[in-house]
RNA sequence: GGCGGCAUAGCCAAGUGGUAAGGCAGCGGUCUGCAAAACCGCCAUUCUCCGGUUCAAAUCCGGAUGCCGCCUCCA
Protein backbone atom coordinates (compact mmCIF):
# COMPACT_ATOMS: atom_id res chain seq x y z
CA UNK A 1 0.00 0.00 0.00
CA UNK A 2 1.29 3.53 -0.42
CA UNK A 3 1.50 6.00 2.50
CA UNK A 4 2.12 9.33 1.92
CA UNK A 5 6.00 9.81 3.89
CA UNK A 6 6.31 13.95 5.38
CA UNK A 7 9.93 12.98 5.79
CA UNK A 8 10.02 12.64 1.99
CA UNK A 9 6.89 14.60 1.14
CA UNK A 10 5.30 12.00 -1.24
CA UNK A 11 4.07 9.22 -0.80
CA UNK A 12 5.84 6.16 -0.96
CA UNK A 13 5.21 2.30 -0.76
CA UNK A 14 4.84 0.93 2.73
CA UNK A 15 5.43 -2.35 4.37
CA UNK A 16 6.54 -2.88 8.32
CA UNK A 17 10.39 -3.23 8.61
CA UNK A 18 9.89 -6.23 10.49
CA UNK A 19 7.73 -9.02 8.61
CA UNK A 20 4.32 -8.64 9.44
CA UNK A 21 4.38 -6.72 12.06
CA UNK A 22 3.70 -2.52 11.93
CA UNK A 23 4.89 -0.63 15.16
CA UNK A 24 2.90 2.87 15.06
CA UNK A 25 3.60 5.43 17.46
CA UNK A 26 1.27 8.34 17.60
CA UNK A 27 1.24 11.39 19.58
CA UNK A 28 -2.11 11.38 21.83
CA UNK A 29 -3.44 14.20 23.56
CA UNK A 30 -2.36 16.56 26.67
CA UNK A 31 -5.13 16.09 28.81
CA UNK A 32 -6.15 19.58 30.21
CA UNK A 33 -9.41 20.19 28.31
CA UNK A 34 -12.18 18.08 26.92
CA UNK A 35 -11.40 16.75 23.41
CA UNK A 36 -12.34 19.17 20.57
CA UNK A 37 -13.50 17.96 16.79
CA UNK A 38 -9.28 18.34 15.98
CA UNK A 39 -8.74 15.42 19.06
CA UNK A 40 -11.46 13.44 16.94
CA UNK A 41 -10.22 13.56 13.20
CA UNK A 42 -6.69 12.49 14.89
CA UNK A 43 -8.17 9.85 16.71
CA UNK A 44 -10.39 8.65 13.54
CA UNK A 45 -7.53 8.98 11.23
CA UNK A 46 -4.97 6.59 12.89
CA UNK A 47 -8.19 4.22 14.19
CA UNK A 48 -8.81 3.95 10.59
CA UNK A 49 -5.20 3.43 9.62
CA UNK A 50 -4.68 0.79 12.19
CA UNK A 51 -8.27 -0.79 11.28
CA UNK A 52 -7.01 -1.43 7.55
CA UNK A 53 -3.40 -2.51 8.80
CA UNK A 54 -4.79 -5.01 10.38
CA UNK A 55 -7.78 -5.55 7.85
CA UNK A 56 -4.72 -6.52 5.16
CA UNK A 57 -3.40 -9.26 7.46
CA UNK A 58 -0.60 -7.30 9.11
CA UNK A 59 -0.02 -7.37 13.03
CA UNK A 60 0.30 -4.09 14.46
CA UNK A 61 1.35 -2.56 17.76
CA UNK A 62 0.01 0.72 18.58
CA UNK A 63 1.26 3.37 21.12
CA UNK A 64 -0.79 6.33 22.32
CA UNK A 65 0.01 8.64 24.63
CA UNK A 66 -1.06 10.78 26.75
CA UNK A 67 0.66 14.13 28.47
CA UNK A 68 -0.14 14.59 31.61
CA UNK A 69 2.71 16.80 32.96
CA UNK A 70 2.51 20.05 30.96
CA UNK A 71 2.27 23.99 31.35
CA UNK A 72 -1.41 23.87 30.34
CA UNK A 73 -1.66 21.30 32.73
CA UNK A 74 -0.62 23.17 35.83
CA UNK A 75 -2.53 26.37 35.24
CA UNK A 76 -5.64 24.60 34.07
CA UNK A 77 -4.61 22.81 37.38
CA UNK A 78 -4.74 26.36 39.07
CA UNK A 79 -8.06 27.77 37.12
CA UNK A 80 -9.78 24.83 38.42
CA UNK A 81 -8.60 24.87 42.03
CA UNK A 82 -7.41 21.22 41.75
CA UNK A 83 -4.19 19.46 41.60
CA UNK A 84 -2.23 19.07 37.99
CA UNK A 85 -3.05 15.22 38.88
CA UNK A 86 -6.26 15.45 39.04
CA UNK A 87 -6.92 17.54 36.11
CA UNK A 88 -4.93 14.79 33.96
CA UNK A 89 -6.78 12.19 35.38
CA UNK A 90 -10.19 14.29 34.86
CA UNK A 91 -9.52 14.69 31.47
CA UNK A 92 -7.73 11.37 30.45
CA UNK A 93 -11.62 10.12 31.90
CA UNK A 94 -13.21 12.03 29.92
CA UNK A 95 -10.58 11.18 26.65
CA UNK A 96 -11.94 7.85 26.84
CA UNK A 97 -15.76 8.61 27.29
CA UNK A 98 -15.38 10.47 24.04
CA UNK A 99 -13.42 8.09 21.93
CA UNK A 100 -15.43 5.14 23.01
CA UNK A 101 -18.43 6.64 21.93
CA UNK A 102 -16.38 7.40 18.71
CA UNK A 103 -15.48 3.29 18.16
CA UNK A 104 -11.81 4.31 18.59
CA UNK A 105 -10.21 0.86 19.75
CA UNK A 106 -7.42 1.23 22.68
CA UNK A 107 -4.04 1.32 21.67
CA UNK A 108 -1.49 -1.69 22.76
CA UNK A 109 -0.11 1.02 24.92
CA UNK A 110 -0.97 3.90 26.23
CA UNK A 111 1.86 5.53 28.18
CA UNK A 112 1.88 8.76 30.35
CA UNK A 113 4.34 10.80 30.66
CA UNK A 114 4.94 10.69 33.98
CA UNK A 115 5.74 6.61 33.78
CA UNK A 116 8.61 7.38 32.12
CA UNK A 117 10.60 9.78 33.72
CA UNK A 118 13.71 7.74 34.68
CA UNK A 119 13.80 6.88 31.18
CA UNK A 120 13.73 10.95 30.30
CA UNK A 121 16.41 11.33 32.20
CA UNK A 122 18.76 9.31 31.03
CA UNK A 123 18.45 10.05 27.47
CA UNK A 124 19.06 13.52 28.75
CA UNK A 125 22.03 12.66 30.36
CA UNK A 126 23.16 10.65 27.23
CA UNK A 127 22.62 13.78 25.19
CA UNK A 128 24.55 15.94 27.43
CA UNK A 129 27.69 13.46 27.43
CA UNK A 130 27.23 13.40 23.54
CA UNK A 131 27.36 17.27 23.55
CA UNK A 132 24.20 17.44 22.07
CA UNK A 133 22.85 18.73 25.24
CA UNK A 134 24.10 21.40 27.86
CA UNK A 135 22.44 21.81 31.47
CA UNK A 136 22.50 25.72 32.89
CA UNK A 137 23.02 27.26 36.00
CA UNK A 138 19.23 27.55 36.24
CA UNK A 139 18.66 23.47 36.20
CA UNK A 140 17.63 23.51 32.92
CA UNK A 141 18.42 21.27 30.21
CA UNK A 142 18.32 22.17 26.56
CA UNK A 143 18.92 20.49 23.60
CA UNK A 144 21.69 21.99 21.35
CA UNK A 145 20.00 22.06 17.90
CA UNK A 146 23.23 22.85 16.01
CA UNK A 147 24.80 19.83 17.11
CA UNK A 148 22.41 18.21 14.89
CA UNK A 149 23.04 18.93 11.23
CA UNK A 150 19.82 17.24 10.19
CA UNK A 151 17.57 19.76 11.88
CA UNK A 152 14.87 21.04 9.96
CA UNK A 153 14.60 17.87 7.61
CA UNK A 154 11.28 16.85 8.44
CA UNK A 155 9.49 20.44 8.66
CA UNK A 156 11.24 21.78 5.78
CA UNK A 157 13.07 24.52 6.99
CA UNK A 158 16.55 25.41 7.33
CA UNK A 159 18.08 26.86 10.76
CA UNK A 160 19.62 30.37 8.99
CA UNK A 161 15.98 31.12 8.26
CA UNK A 162 14.27 30.32 11.75
CA UNK A 163 16.87 32.45 13.96
CA UNK A 164 14.82 35.45 13.75
CA UNK A 165 11.40 33.51 14.98
CA UNK A 166 12.72 32.09 17.53
CA UNK A 167 11.78 33.14 21.16
CA UNK A 168 13.56 33.62 24.16
CA UNK A 169 11.89 33.44 27.60
CA UNK A 170 12.57 35.90 29.93
CA UNK A 171 15.53 34.05 32.76
CA UNK A 172 16.26 31.59 29.92
CA UNK A 173 20.00 30.93 29.55
CA UNK A 174 19.96 29.47 25.91
CA UNK A 175 23.29 29.06 24.11
CA UNK A 176 21.47 29.71 20.93
CA UNK A 177 17.53 30.69 20.62
CA UNK A 178 16.82 27.15 18.38
CA UNK A 179 17.63 25.43 21.88
CA UNK A 180 14.57 23.89 23.10
CA UNK A 181 14.09 22.21 26.65
CA UNK A 182 14.38 18.90 27.49
CA UNK A 183 14.24 19.34 31.33
CA UNK A 184 12.95 22.44 32.94
CA UNK A 185 13.62 23.44 36.37
CA UNK A 186 10.38 23.61 38.50
CA UNK A 187 8.95 26.85 39.57
CA UNK A 188 7.44 26.93 43.65
CA UNK A 189 4.04 24.91 43.62
CA UNK A 190 5.00 23.08 40.60
CA UNK A 191 5.51 19.34 40.32
CA UNK A 192 9.15 18.36 40.18
CA UNK A 193 10.66 15.00 39.84
CA UNK A 194 13.94 14.92 41.21
CA UNK A 195 17.16 14.62 38.38
CA UNK A 196 20.83 15.34 38.60
CA UNK A 197 20.13 18.87 37.48
CA UNK A 198 18.02 19.59 40.21
CA UNK A 199 14.27 19.36 40.97
CA UNK A 200 12.27 19.47 37.08
CA UNK A 201 9.95 18.41 35.36
CA UNK A 202 10.51 16.71 31.64
CA UNK A 203 10.28 19.26 28.21
CA UNK A 204 7.50 17.88 26.15
CA UNK A 205 9.13 16.51 23.30
CA UNK A 206 10.99 14.39 25.41
CA UNK A 207 8.43 11.54 26.26
CA UNK A 208 7.61 10.70 22.55
CA UNK A 209 11.20 10.09 22.30
CA UNK A 210 11.72 7.78 25.19
CA UNK A 211 8.04 5.95 25.12
CA UNK A 212 8.23 5.12 21.13
CA UNK A 213 11.56 3.79 21.84
CA UNK A 214 10.86 1.77 24.84
CA UNK A 215 7.77 0.23 24.30
CA UNK A 216 8.33 -0.43 20.02
CA UNK A 217 12.28 0.13 19.62
CA UNK A 218 13.50 1.91 16.81
CA UNK A 219 13.16 2.92 13.80
CA UNK A 220 9.56 3.26 13.66
CA UNK A 221 7.42 1.93 11.39
CA UNK A 222 4.87 4.74 11.47
CA UNK A 223 4.96 7.98 13.65
CA UNK A 224 1.74 9.80 13.28
CA UNK A 225 0.33 12.88 14.70
CA UNK A 226 -1.89 15.93 13.93
CA UNK A 227 0.10 18.09 11.08
CA UNK A 228 0.73 21.18 13.32
CA UNK A 229 2.86 18.85 15.40
CA UNK A 230 5.19 18.44 12.80
CA UNK A 231 6.97 21.52 14.22
CA UNK A 232 8.42 22.56 16.16
CA UNK A 233 7.04 18.94 18.25
CA UNK A 234 7.82 16.12 16.24
CA UNK A 235 11.14 18.03 14.64
CA UNK A 236 12.46 18.18 18.16
CA UNK A 237 11.31 14.49 18.87
CA UNK A 238 13.82 13.50 15.62
CA UNK A 239 16.47 15.54 16.45
CA UNK A 240 16.56 14.05 20.17
CA UNK A 241 16.43 10.75 19.09
CA UNK A 242 18.55 10.39 16.09
CA UNK A 243 21.17 12.34 17.99
CA UNK A 244 21.28 10.05 20.76
CA UNK A 245 21.15 6.65 18.55
CA UNK A 246 22.56 7.79 15.19
CA UNK A 247 20.24 6.35 13.52
CA UNK A 248 16.41 6.86 12.05
CA UNK A 249 13.80 7.98 14.36
CA UNK A 250 10.69 6.92 12.32
CA UNK A 251 10.79 5.26 8.51
CA UNK A 252 7.15 6.95 7.86
CA UNK A 253 5.83 10.18 9.38
CA UNK A 254 1.88 10.26 8.77
CA UNK A 255 0.50 14.20 9.21
CA UNK A 256 -3.39 14.59 9.62
CA UNK A 257 -4.60 17.27 8.38
CA UNK A 258 -6.95 20.09 9.96
CA UNK A 259 -10.38 20.77 10.96
CA UNK A 260 -11.75 24.09 10.86
CA UNK A 261 -14.84 25.65 11.73
CA UNK A 262 -16.75 27.80 9.24
CA UNK A 263 -13.99 27.63 7.06
CA UNK A 264 -11.60 29.43 10.25
CA UNK A 265 -9.17 27.64 12.37
CA UNK A 266 -10.58 26.57 15.48
CA UNK A 267 -9.22 28.63 18.61
CA UNK A 268 -10.91 29.32 21.10
CA UNK A 269 -10.09 33.31 21.09
CA UNK A 270 -12.40 33.01 18.14
CA UNK A 271 -15.19 31.63 20.00
CA UNK A 272 -15.47 28.86 17.27
CA UNK A 273 -14.16 26.09 19.58
CA UNK A 274 -16.39 22.57 18.89
CA UNK A 275 -15.68 19.84 21.43
CA UNK A 276 -16.76 16.18 20.69
CA UNK A 277 -19.54 16.42 23.32
CA UNK A 278 -20.99 19.41 21.83
CA UNK A 279 -21.84 17.27 18.71
CA UNK A 280 -22.73 14.00 20.39
CA UNK A 281 -25.37 15.73 22.38
CA UNK A 282 -26.70 16.66 19.10
CA UNK A 283 -25.73 13.71 16.63
CA UNK A 284 -25.11 10.08 16.51
CA UNK A 285 -21.09 9.56 16.91
CA UNK A 286 -21.22 7.48 14.00
CA UNK A 287 -22.72 10.34 12.07
CA UNK A 288 -19.25 12.16 13.65
CA UNK A 289 -16.96 9.29 12.52
CA UNK A 290 -18.43 9.38 8.70
CA UNK A 291 -17.61 13.27 8.13
CA UNK A 292 -14.41 12.42 9.22
CA UNK A 293 -13.79 9.72 6.73
CA UNK A 294 -15.74 11.46 4.05
CA UNK A 295 -12.54 13.16 2.95
CA UNK A 296 -9.17 12.49 2.55
CA UNK A 297 -6.79 12.57 5.73
CA UNK A 298 -4.28 15.23 4.55
CA UNK A 299 -6.60 17.72 3.15
CA UNK A 300 -8.10 20.56 5.05
CA UNK A 301 -12.16 19.67 6.74
CA UNK A 302 -14.20 22.26 7.81
CA UNK A 303 -16.98 21.85 10.72
CA UNK A 304 -20.33 22.48 10.26
CA UNK A 305 -23.10 21.39 11.65
CA UNK A 306 -24.96 21.17 8.31
CA UNK A 307 -21.85 18.77 7.01
CA UNK A 308 -23.29 16.90 9.70
CA UNK A 309 -26.63 16.39 8.42
CA UNK A 310 -25.70 15.72 4.95
CA UNK A 311 -23.56 13.01 6.49
CA UNK A 312 -25.94 11.99 8.68
CA UNK A 313 -28.27 11.47 5.61
CA UNK A 314 -25.86 9.74 3.67
CA UNK A 315 -25.25 7.03 6.35
CA UNK A 316 -28.82 6.46 6.91
CA UNK A 317 -29.32 5.83 3.20
CA UNK A 318 -26.31 2.65 3.97
CA UNK A 319 -28.15 1.74 6.89
CA UNK A 320 -31.71 2.05 5.02
CA UNK A 321 -30.04 -0.41 2.60
CA UNK A 322 -28.29 -2.95 5.05
CA UNK A 323 -31.68 -2.76 6.75
CA UNK A 324 -33.61 -3.81 3.30
CA UNK A 325 -30.83 -6.61 2.47
CA UNK A 326 -31.19 -8.13 5.97
CA UNK A 327 -34.82 -8.83 5.09
CA UNK A 328 -34.20 -9.62 1.84
CA UNK A 329 -31.89 -12.28 3.15
CA UNK A 330 -34.69 -13.84 4.87
CA UNK A 331 -37.41 -15.18 2.46
CA UNK A 332 -37.88 -18.76 2.56
CA UNK A 333 -37.88 -19.37 -1.09
CA UNK A 334 -35.73 -19.10 -4.00
CA UNK A 335 -36.53 -19.70 -7.76
CA UNK A 336 -33.36 -20.81 -9.87
CA UNK A 337 -32.61 -17.51 -12.13
CA UNK A 338 -29.56 -16.20 -12.27
CA UNK A 339 -28.71 -12.53 -12.49
CA UNK A 340 -27.09 -11.26 -15.60
CA UNK A 341 -23.21 -11.59 -15.49
CA UNK A 342 -22.92 -8.29 -15.64
CA UNK A 343 -24.31 -7.58 -12.06
CA UNK A 344 -22.16 -9.62 -10.15
CA UNK A 345 -18.79 -8.43 -12.11
CA UNK A 346 -20.12 -4.52 -11.43
CA UNK A 347 -19.71 -5.71 -7.41
CA UNK A 348 -16.46 -7.33 -7.94
CA UNK A 349 -15.01 -4.18 -9.59
CA UNK A 350 -16.40 -2.45 -6.78
CA UNK A 351 -14.52 -4.37 -4.49
CA UNK A 352 -11.84 -4.17 -6.33
CA UNK A 353 -12.40 0.38 -6.53
CA UNK A 354 -12.63 -0.21 -2.82
CA UNK A 355 -9.07 -2.03 -1.67
CA UNK A 356 -7.44 0.06 -4.37
CA UNK A 357 -8.86 3.18 -2.86
CA UNK A 358 -7.75 2.57 0.61
CA UNK A 359 -4.28 1.28 -0.47
CA UNK A 360 -3.73 4.74 -2.21
CA UNK A 361 -3.19 6.61 0.87
CA UNK A 362 -6.06 5.34 3.18
CA UNK A 363 -8.08 7.51 0.56
CA UNK A 364 -11.31 6.78 2.68
CA UNK A 365 -13.18 9.30 0.80
CA UNK A 366 -12.72 7.89 -2.60
CA UNK A 367 -13.79 4.33 -0.81
CA UNK A 368 -16.67 5.73 0.63
CA UNK A 369 -17.62 6.27 -3.04
CA UNK A 370 -17.98 2.45 -3.19
CA UNK A 371 -19.50 1.81 -1.23
CA UNK A 372 -22.46 3.87 -2.51
CA UNK A 373 -21.92 2.11 -5.56
CA UNK A 374 -22.70 -1.18 -3.49
CA UNK A 375 -25.93 0.21 -1.85
CA UNK A 376 -27.04 1.35 -5.19
CA UNK A 377 -26.43 -2.33 -6.85
CA UNK A 378 -28.35 -3.41 -3.92
CA UNK A 379 -31.20 -1.21 -4.17
CA UNK A 380 -31.72 -2.22 -8.16
CA UNK A 381 -31.19 -6.01 -7.31
CA UNK A 382 -34.45 -5.16 -4.76
CA UNK A 383 -36.27 -3.34 -7.00
CA UNK A 384 -36.17 -6.09 -9.55
CA UNK A 385 -39.13 -8.80 -9.08
CA UNK A 386 -37.28 -11.46 -10.65
CA UNK A 387 -34.20 -10.53 -9.40
CA UNK A 388 -34.95 -10.13 -6.09
CA UNK A 389 -36.16 -13.61 -5.45
CA UNK A 390 -33.53 -15.51 -7.64
CA UNK A 391 -31.03 -17.26 -5.71
CA UNK A 392 -28.67 -14.67 -8.29
CA UNK A 393 -30.24 -11.92 -5.93
CA UNK A 394 -29.73 -14.16 -3.03
CA UNK A 395 -26.35 -14.61 -3.68
CA UNK A 396 -25.49 -10.88 -4.72
CA UNK A 397 -27.39 -10.03 -1.53
CA UNK A 398 -25.26 -11.77 0.64
CA UNK A 399 -22.03 -11.01 -0.56
CA UNK A 400 -22.71 -7.36 -0.46
CA UNK A 401 -23.87 -7.60 3.52
CA UNK A 402 -20.75 -9.58 3.71
CA UNK A 403 -18.94 -5.94 1.75
CA UNK A 404 -20.72 -3.79 4.22
CA UNK A 405 -19.95 -5.50 7.01
CA UNK A 406 -15.64 -5.70 5.59
CA UNK A 407 -15.50 -2.45 4.49
CA UNK A 408 -17.18 -0.95 7.77
CA UNK A 409 -15.03 -3.05 10.32
CA UNK A 410 -11.44 -1.40 8.63
CA UNK A 411 -13.37 2.14 8.82
CA UNK A 412 -14.97 1.52 11.70
CA UNK A 413 -18.88 2.07 10.37
CA UNK A 414 -21.33 0.25 9.75
CA UNK A 415 -21.75 -1.79 12.99
CA UNK A 416 -24.50 -1.26 14.30
CA UNK A 417 -27.94 -3.61 14.07
CA UNK A 418 -29.49 -1.21 10.82
CA UNK A 419 -33.03 -1.35 13.28
CA UNK A 420 -31.48 -0.12 16.04
CA UNK A 421 -29.33 2.58 14.22
CA UNK A 422 -32.20 3.67 12.70
CA UNK A 423 -34.54 3.64 15.90
CA UNK A 424 -31.50 5.79 17.42
CA UNK A 425 -31.60 8.20 14.60
CA UNK A 426 -35.35 9.01 15.49
CA UNK A 427 -34.61 9.43 18.64
CA UNK A 428 -31.64 11.83 18.37
CA UNK A 429 -33.33 13.91 16.22
CA UNK A 430 -36.78 13.46 18.35
CA UNK A 431 -34.62 15.21 21.23
CA UNK A 432 -32.79 17.60 18.35
CA UNK A 433 -35.68 18.90 16.93
CA UNK A 434 -37.53 19.34 20.53
CA UNK A 435 -40.24 17.56 19.14
CA UNK A 436 -42.90 16.65 21.52
CA UNK A 437 -43.79 12.93 21.00
CA UNK A 438 -47.35 13.28 22.76
CA UNK A 439 -48.24 15.52 20.61
CA UNK A 440 -47.46 13.69 17.29
CA UNK A 441 -48.87 10.54 18.29
CA UNK A 442 -52.20 12.79 18.76
CA UNK A 443 -52.51 14.36 15.57
CA UNK A 444 -51.19 10.93 14.06
CA UNK A 445 -54.44 9.22 15.39
CA UNK A 446 -56.61 11.93 14.10
CA UNK A 447 -55.12 11.07 11.03
CA UNK A 448 -56.01 7.70 11.44
CA UNK A 449 -59.55 8.44 12.19
CA UNK A 450 -59.80 10.93 8.99
CA UNK A 451 -58.53 8.61 6.41
CA UNK A 452 -60.95 5.73 8.39
CA UNK A 453 -63.82 7.89 7.57
CA UNK A 454 -61.88 8.92 4.04
CA UNK A 455 -61.88 12.54 5.24
CA UNK A 456 -58.65 12.35 2.87
CA UNK A 457 -58.73 16.43 3.14
CA UNK A 458 -58.86 16.30 6.90
CA UNK A 459 -55.84 13.59 6.82
CA UNK A 460 -53.84 15.65 4.41
CA UNK A 461 -53.98 18.72 6.56
CA UNK A 462 -53.08 16.91 9.23
CA UNK A 463 -50.20 15.74 7.55
CA UNK A 464 -48.97 19.19 6.13
CA UNK A 465 -49.15 19.84 10.02
CA UNK A 466 -47.06 17.22 11.00
CA UNK A 467 -44.32 18.28 8.25
CA UNK A 468 -44.66 21.68 9.64
CA UNK A 469 -43.05 20.09 12.67
CA UNK A 470 -40.49 17.85 10.75
CA UNK A 471 -42.56 14.84 10.75
CA UNK A 472 -42.93 12.71 7.75
CA UNK A 473 -45.86 9.93 7.57
CA UNK A 474 -46.03 6.99 5.66
CA UNK A 475 -48.73 4.97 5.49
CA UNK A 476 -47.71 0.98 5.43
CA UNK A 477 -49.90 -2.03 5.52
CA UNK A 478 -49.24 -2.08 9.37
CA UNK A 479 -50.63 1.60 9.94
CA UNK A 480 -49.17 4.35 10.33
CA UNK A 481 -45.59 5.03 10.71
CA UNK A 482 -43.25 7.66 10.87
CA UNK A 483 -39.95 9.69 11.08
CA UNK A 484 -37.96 12.76 11.96
CA UNK A 485 -37.18 14.74 9.02
C1' G B 1 9.07 37.87 5.19
C1' G B 2 10.20 32.15 5.02
C1' C B 3 8.04 27.19 4.18
C1' G B 4 3.90 24.26 2.64
C1' G B 5 -1.01 23.17 0.85
C1' C B 6 -5.50 23.92 -1.88
C1' A B 7 -8.66 25.82 -6.18
C1' U B 8 -13.51 19.92 -9.67
C1' A B 9 -21.49 21.01 -10.69
C1' G B 10 -26.00 25.08 -6.23
C1' C B 11 -23.24 22.80 -1.73
C1' C B 12 -19.81 18.73 0.10
C1' A B 13 -16.18 15.61 -2.32
C1' A B 14 -13.02 11.38 -5.13
C1' G B 15 -10.05 11.30 -9.31
C1' U B 16 -2.01 12.63 -10.77
C1' G B 17 -1.61 11.45 -18.52
C1' G B 18 -6.45 8.14 -21.84
C1' U B 19 -11.34 11.22 -22.15
C1' A B 20 -15.19 13.60 -15.08
C1' A B 21 -16.75 8.34 -8.63
C1' G B 22 -19.99 9.35 -4.75
C1' G B 23 -23.19 12.22 -1.14
C1' C B 24 -26.67 16.41 -0.29
C1' A B 25 -30.00 19.63 -2.85
C1' G B 26 -32.94 19.87 -7.53
C1' C B 27 -35.86 17.60 -11.49
C1' G B 28 -38.58 13.19 -13.63
C1' G B 29 -40.70 8.46 -12.22
C1' U B 30 -42.35 3.96 -9.10
C1' C B 31 -45.28 3.21 -4.87
C1' U B 32 -49.64 5.73 -2.71
C1' G B 33 -56.56 8.02 -1.84
C1' C B 34 -52.57 11.70 -1.31
C1' A B 35 -47.42 11.82 0.36
C1' A B 36 -41.97 16.22 1.41
C1' A B 37 -40.79 8.57 3.74
C1' A B 38 -38.44 4.63 0.66
C1' C B 39 -36.57 3.14 -4.04
C1' C B 40 -35.19 3.96 -9.40
C1' G B 41 -33.58 7.44 -13.21
C1' C B 42 -31.65 12.35 -14.81
C1' C B 43 -28.31 16.14 -13.48
C1' A B 44 -20.20 19.08 -15.04
C1' U B 45 -18.33 18.31 -23.32
C1' U B 46 -15.90 20.11 -18.34
C1' C B 47 -12.21 20.56 -13.78
C1' U B 48 -10.01 29.26 -11.15
C1' C B 49 -7.60 31.88 -15.47
C1' C B 50 -3.59 32.30 -19.40
C1' G B 51 0.23 29.96 -22.03
C1' G B 52 3.24 25.34 -22.97
C1' U B 53 4.56 19.83 -23.44
C1' U B 54 1.88 15.49 -25.61
C1' C B 55 -1.54 11.52 -30.37
C1' A B 56 -3.99 12.50 -25.59
C1' A B 57 -4.01 16.87 -19.43
C1' A B 58 -8.64 18.11 -14.25
C1' U B 59 -4.11 15.33 -14.03
C1' C B 60 2.80 17.28 -16.28
C1' C B 61 5.60 22.34 -16.94
C1' G B 62 5.62 27.96 -16.70
C1' G B 63 2.89 32.27 -15.31
C1' A B 64 -1.45 34.92 -13.06
C1' U B 65 -5.41 35.29 -9.47
C1' G B 66 -7.84 33.69 -5.03
C1' C B 67 -8.12 30.95 -0.35
C1' C B 68 -5.81 28.43 3.72
C1' G B 69 -2.17 26.38 7.14
C1' C B 70 2.63 26.37 9.67
C1' C B 71 6.79 29.47 11.26
C1' U B 72 4.53 30.73 19.11
C1' C B 73 1.01 26.38 23.08
C1' C B 74 -2.01 23.56 19.62
C1' A B 75 -4.78 17.22 16.77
Amino acid sequence: MLLYNSLHGKKEPFAPMQADHARLYVCGITAYDYCHIGHARSAVVFDVLVRYLRFRGWKVTFVRNFTDIDDKIIARAAAEGISPEAVAEKYIAAFYEDMDRLGILRADFEPRATEHIPGMIRLTESLIAKGHAYATDQGDVYFRVRSFPGYGRLSGRNIEEMRSGARVEPGESKEDPLDFALWKSTKPGEPSWSSPWGPGRPGWHLECSVMSEELLGLPLDIHGGGQDLTFPHHENEMAQSMADTGEEFARFWVHNGFVQVNAEKMSKSLGNFVTIRDILAKFQPEVLRFFLISKHYRSPLDFSYSSMEESEKALHRIYQTIALLEEHAGRSKWSDAELPPEVPAELASLENEWTRSMEDDVNTAGALGHVFGAVRLANRMLENKSWQKSSGGRDLGARILRDFQQWGQAMGVFQDKPGQWLEQLKLTRISRNNLDVGQVEQLLAARQDARQAKDFQQADALRAELSAMGVAVRDTPDGQRWDVL
